[in-house]
DNA sequence: CAAATTGTGTATGTTGTGTATGCACAATAT
DNA sequence: ATATTGTGCATACACAACATACACAATTTG
């Protein structure tokens, strides 16, 4: 559970916590079958309520990255490299359409764009 | 008053109109002095409240883009190309670095971003 | 010029949606 | 049986969006 968490976010905290898992199960650092550590526990150390976390981890579910059994836990799903690189780019550029779409309102140009992400990347 | 507001967003429509138009201004296509349309009447056509839009006109207002007079209207306030560059930026750069955290949390590197950026820009 | 009218932004009260919560319940493992 | 796991329900709170009524400024008009 290498989480961090921001209160003054203006993100839901149920979904900072679905992107840090998702972005720590595609990047590999989760392996399959690895299982998550139980709400009530997640929630303790998180210091958020049980329910935040099982949203989040709903979310995970619907997004197919867990698979959730009652009783014995949440379980990182097998999917192959390419499933878990499809997924990944899913979700990155379904982001980065959102970005980019923010910039051209603003009237940037792509080199533009990419001399400001040069300097603060 | 050329702005399309998204029901389907996820945005606030508030927001939304705060967006458009200070990308609008930023953007010099609404001139310094210009009076925005009256919020009946721009709630009027974008077929929302009032409330809405004052929320939005509010705002700009709070960003320094316009100036409110009771009784008379909203009119982009006056600014050099310096300080309405500055204001671009800022208000860019802001956005940004919150996309750039979200890309870095999926381990993609600078370069990989920018061939991203490229495909879809 | 003063009163009425029109046009402008403003304030109040209500409704609906979504985040986050605690506590009680169901399913599973040992 | 008991402990551990996830699940469901009722609630509190914050915020977006709304309709309506209000207050102020400019203009018309007698």
């Amino acid at each position: 559970m290498n989480i961090s968490i921001s209160s003054t976010s203006e993100k839901p905290i149920y979904q900072q916590l679905f992107e840090q898992i998702s972005a720590q199960i595609l990047k590999g650092e989760l392996e399959s079958g690895y299982c998550l550590p139980p709400i009530r526990q997640a929630a303790l150390e998180l210091r958020v309520s049980v329910i935040t976390v099982k949203k989040a981890w709903e979310e995970l579910e619907r997004s197919g990255l867990i698979n959730t059994v009652t009783g014995k836990g949440c379980f990182v799903a097998e999917f192959s490299p390419d499933e878990m690189l499809r997924i990944r780019n899913e979700m990155i550029l379904n982001q980065m359409e959102s970005d980019a779409s923010y910039y051209k309102s603003f009237g940037l140009t792509l080199d533009e764009v990419i001399e400001l992400l040069k300097e603060i990347y």
